[in-house]
RNA sequence: CGCGGGGUAGAGCAGCUUGGUAGCUCGUCGGGCUCAUAACCCGGAGGUCAGAGGUUCAAAUCCUCUCCCCGCAACCA
């Protein structure tokens, strides 16, 4: 393999406030198709990820989960089915993974904060903002709601607190040529966005630090302030090489990054400020910003709060990595935003894994095994005139297939593989090898015809590799491709199979799944979920207003037995009960409570009722008071318990 | 007039930069095959390319306006 040199390629670093979902695993296998690719390639491949674990958001999550900011970070990176797992699970092959709090980071951090310093690329000013006295949190104009804290809805004030600033606006004519007159910003409509958005009105100085958390890199000369996220977290890009710090030693080799992949939510930080910080410490830019589209989920965005979050943990294990893999840049394009839907995972699945490239590889190998014996070709090959367009389609497919992968295009690419994979499937039925096989004398015809299928095939696998690095090595392996027919270079070349090649049946690569089955399982799986992501329990706030005893006293509270209890009548909800109230007269009461309890297990009972409320009928039948229930929310859902009191407790005493 | 993206067959999408027969996947209807994971192959039906106007010999594609959906607006990929 030639070594065309190196190639520094970044996701973005991923903020731990909360488990990672599909749309992180998206953009992170994308960076890492890409990394396999240029590897494939021949290129020395730095592939560099990892997590922005400083802020205030974090210090709160953490708070309320009553742990530490480390602790919390850690528990998310590194505990149970947390990023690590997550990508080690998906098979990424990151070089790096860097935290920003890991020591060599902080420290550099704080040198390069430092330096800005000294040089006056950073100065010290006020930062004026709002300020919610009982939250204890600033937020800026554009933050507030109608005015208000967004956070309690209450009245905020004018405050200023003390802050260092970047000199961000002394870059402003750089940075709009950068954008404007080179490629550095990809796709170009994020460009338009960028100039309009926040160059054309004028690119102000930049806060880069903050009092009013401690969970950062503090500033080594001025105690009280932290580093804010954007020196903290962008600079991980060098820092990760070894810039500033002992750890790595690889900054000279690998930067500047060949490009840094980013959702489009973080264009701004990675296309403006990002290069103004690299200018200010006069180091080269990096070559490429990719912002990538979006997964939307029902055409909105993913968000906790929609609780519509998918877990790719759960389809990674319950579909492979690879068909999640492919199934992520197969279907969108990579610099739009793409709707992300259970029923195209698996359709996709179906059409493309199981019935075009699975049954392909599976009839094939089964054919060569039965018409063949041992599962070997025999010498002596006859070719016709029919190959020829598979044989052209194949030959010219790696090229195709380079010139979208370079444009980060993967949907295109991709593409172009599964045009070959169709094309052997028409040519087995164009060929019809169960027909040559009937006739001894087309013995030559028909092993050329199972190579060509076979070479079809190993070009496809070799080409798929970045995507399903396992797929495409199982495929290699049934069909019986030798190292030196599974690189790049042979998937250039028709023909690298050996003629004589011997095959070996293995397993079906992608089992079709059954639609229907699956979607319900997986709403079942989300709406479970869902369920443990709400709140264990959740009581009635409290009420502020205050009553009178004497109002109170005038609630007539009793203990009262159930003599009998029966369903209302066409309703699902009320139960008729009957009730002692020691008065000598039986008492009528209705209850909404018939999806809690089940009328027999009731009789006999002891429970408290209000008597002297109005009368009132429903459906049809009179209720002369109300019985007194506890009610409560857990996950989400509504919980109640009658009250029930001691049986020693006589039917009518008064409660006070 | 804050900025950006989008509106193309029943569903989901590509095509638009560089105008010239409207394409793909699923679904549907019909046919073929039997090597294979009830998979594969062929064919049909189904679209006034959101609406209106303009440029042009020619517009889904360029220009103008209108309507609708979505995202962003200092840190959720």
């Amino acid at each position: 393999m030639s070594n065309k040199g190196k190639f520094y390629i970044t996701t973005p670093i991923y903020y731990p406030s909360d488990k990672l979902h599909i749309g992180h695993a998206y953009c992170t296998v994308a960076t890492d198709v890409m990394a396999r690719y240029k590897r494939l390639t021949g290129y020395d491949v730095m592939f560099l990820t990892g997590t922005d674990e400083h802020g205030q958001k974090i210090e709160d999550k953490a708070r309320e989960a009553g742990v530490t900011p480390k602790q919390y970070v850690d528990n998310i990176v590194e505990g149970p089915r947390g990023v690590l797992d997550l990508w080690k699970l998906m098979n990424i092959s990151n070089d790096r993974f860097i935290r920003t709090t890991d020591d060599y980071h902080e420290h550099a951090v704080q040198k390069i904060f430092r330096q800005l310093y000294e040089q006056g690329d950073i100065y010290k000013g006020t930062y004026k903002g709002k300020y919610c006295k009982p939250c204890e949190s600033f937020w800026t104009e554009s933050q507030l709601v109608d005015g208000k804290c967004p956070d309690c809805g209450r009245e905020v004030q004018d405050a200023e607190e003390e802050a260092y600033f970047f000199r961000l606006s002394k870059y402003a004519d750089r940075i709009r040529d950068l954008l404007e007159n080179t490629d550095f910003l990809e796709p170009r409509s994020r460009v338009n966005e960028m100039i309009n958005n926040f160059i054309k009105p004028g690119l102000e100085d930049l806060c880069v630090s903050r009092t009013s958390f401690t969970w950062g890199v503090p500033v080594d000369f001025d105690p009280g302030h932290v580093v804010y996220v954007w020196i903290d977290a962008l600079s991980n890009y060098i820092t990760a090489l070894g810039y500033d710090n002992d750890k790595y030693n690889d900054y000279d080799k690998y930067w500047p990054a060949d490009v840094h992949f980013v959702g489009k939510e973080i264009v701004r930080f990675h296309s403006i400020i990002w290069p103004a910080i690299l200018m200010a410490l006069n180091l080269p830019l990096p070559k490429k910003v990719f912002g990538h589209g979006w997964l939307l989920l029902d055409g909105g965005k993913m968000s906790k709060s929609k609780g519509n979050v998918v877990d790719p943990y759960l389809l990674s294990e319950r579909y492979g990595v690879d068909a999640l893999r492919f199934f992520l840049l197969r279907t969108f394009p990579f610099g739009s935003d793409g709707n992300f839907s259970n029923e195209a995972l698996i359709g996709t699945i179906n059409t493309d894994l199981a019935n075009d490239l699975g049954n392909l590889l599976s009839r094939t190998v089964s054919m060569v095994g039965k018409y063949f014996e041992g599962g070997t070709l025999p010498a002596g090959q006859a070719a016709d005139a029919l190959d020829d367009e598979l044989i052209a389609l194949a030959s010219g497919l790696r090229d195709k297939y380079e010139a979208a992968m370079e444009r980060f295009a993967f949907q295109d690419a991709l593409s172009e593989v599964f045009k070959l994979i169709s094309r052997a499937n028409k040519y087995i039925d164009e060929t019809a090898p169960w027909v040559l096989s009937r006739d001894e004398a087309n013995r030559p015809r028909l092993a050329r015809v199972m190579y060509n299928l076979l070479e079809s095939l190993r070009i496809s696998a070799v080409l798929l590799t970045p995507f399903m690095p396992g797929t495409a090595a199982e495929i290699l392996r049934q069909i019986g491709a030798c190292p030196c027919c599974s690189d790049w270079e042979s998937a250039g070349k028709w023909g690298a199979l050996s003629a004589t090649v011997t095959v070996t049946r293995g397993g079906n690569l992608f089992p079709r799944i059954d639609v229907e089955k699956e979607l319900a399982a997986l709403e079942e799986l989300e709406a479970q979920a869902r369920k443990a992501a709400l709140p264990a329990v959740e009581v009635e706030p409290f009420l502020e207003e205050q009553v009178d005893f004497d109002t109170f006293c005038k609630s007539d509270f009793r203990a009262v037995k159930v003599k009998a209890c029966e369903n209302v009548k066409k309703s699902n909800k009320l139960l008729k009960f009957t009730l002692d109230d020691g008065s000598g007269t039986d008492r009528q009461i209705l209850s909404g409570i018939a999806m809690y309890y089940k009328p027999e297990e009731l009789v006999g009972k002891t429970l408290v009722a209000i008597i002297n409320l109005p009368p009132r009928k429903m459906m049809g039948q009179e209720s002369c008071g109300m019985l007194i229930s506890a009610v409560h929310t857990e996950h989400g859902e509504e919980k109640l318990h009658l009250l029930m009191v001691d049986d020693a407790i006589p039917a009518g005493a008064k409660l006070c």
